[in-house]
DNA sequence: GTCTATACTACGATAGAC
DNA sequence: GTCTATCGTAGTATAGAC
């Protein structure tokens, strides 16, 4: 096994534990048994657990950009597309956050995340300050161009119920089973909901287009 | 104090800590400490750090049916229900979330459940087999009753993005609070959301009405 | 750079005083 | 029923061998 391979075996296990149990619930000995090295690399590396979780924290915002990156839109797209194109493109990108929050492999990252965004570190910084933050403002700014509304204030709270839709499938994923009479979140159902996430989304987007030519 | 105030500060403590640090890494000597009680009740009233967290879900569960109560719906009401009726009573089951779900009394609940929503134990028993099980159900039956749709599995696929609408506003807190330029979940942001989500619950229903008198 | 050995603190459970 | 005392285990950090 390559150094660099067994520092992203440490991280991927970090991200878990600290994920499930907390900063403070986690432990660095099983992390650093787990990964098959001494627990003193840790402290050696990473400067000890601190460290690491902030280590285990970029390396979240870093596997997310290259994840979902390909969903990710240039700025100038966003800015010169017409309201059809922007529709479009929104759809890939909830598309795309919907595809990763029925995976199983977000369960670790989705845990590690919810932890940070109740109570918020340096660890929250630098996940927001990469992929996640970008992505909900151009979300924010598609829902201007396709709706053709003016309250930017808005279109960032609908944002906020827009990324709630497919949210809801991790955060309150064993919820959403028992409501769907289903033991795990299968292929099938995956579809289910992207397909109406797409269709909710449509027929929010298409009040506020409505709304929006009103009083002209 | 009384022995009762002692178990229901007990019981909030262990709640709150448990939701921080989950089952491992909460702490009975700290929870114990800080109910300003020995830690050896906890041993003797729960029978051990494992009773005390099914004791926590346990509370978690009577006080959400309490404090929530006033929104749940006769079942008898939901099945006489006509549209116009059943919409009213859907807004105000979404509106009693949305509220929970903006203040801050939440958090310490929430976190408890989201982590048992990913790694489900005999608690998320407890706590989906009282109120949150029935009014997820209550909501599915509305939405059938408001659009006139057939398709069951489909309404409760929308019962729980409707559900996600509001609950990213405590499992992803952090994000939407700097996606609107705030510090702090005040009354008037947490208004300015519950109006939206009113909104956007119309258009869906809309959407899903005019979708199903299409084919008759 | 990575490991072992060790110092020190905190954990959960239990026994026994009151 | 509630407390103190204590046991065995597991935690982080550090020093030093290699």
């Amino acid at each position: 096994m390559t150094l660099r391979e067994t520092h992203e075996r440490l991280l991927d296990i970090a991200i878990a534990e600290f994920g499930a149990k907390g900063l403070e619930g986690a432990s660095t000995r099983s992390i650093a048994a787990a990964a098959g090295t001494a627990m003193s690399s840790i402290t050696y590396h990473y400067g000890g657990k601190e460290g690491l979780y902030l280590a285990a924290a970029q390396h979240i915002a870093e596997r997310m950009a290259e994840e979902m990156g390909a969903a990710a839109i240039d700025a100038g797209d966003v800015a010169s597309a017409d309201p059809a194109q922007a529709r479009v493109l929104l759809h890939r990108i909830i598309g795309a956050f919907v595809d990763r929050m029925t995976s199983d492999k977000s369960e670790a990252w989705t845990l590690f995340i919810i932890r940070e965004q109740n109570r918020p570190t340096e660890a929250f910084d630098r996940i927001y300050g990469g992929l996640m933050g970008q992505m909900m403002e151009q979300l924010a700014a598609l829902i201007l161009r396709v709706t053709g509304m003016a309250d930017e204030h808005r279109a960032r709270a609908v944002t906020g119920t827009l990324i709630g839709q497919a949210l809801v499938l991790r955060a309150s994923r064993a919820a959403c089973l028992r409501l769907m009479r289903r033991e795990t979140m299968d292929a099938e159902l995956a579809a289910t909901f992207r397909a109406q996430i797409a269709q909710n989304t449509d027929a929010i987007l298409d009040m506020l287009t409505a709304q929006a030519k009103e009083p002209a």
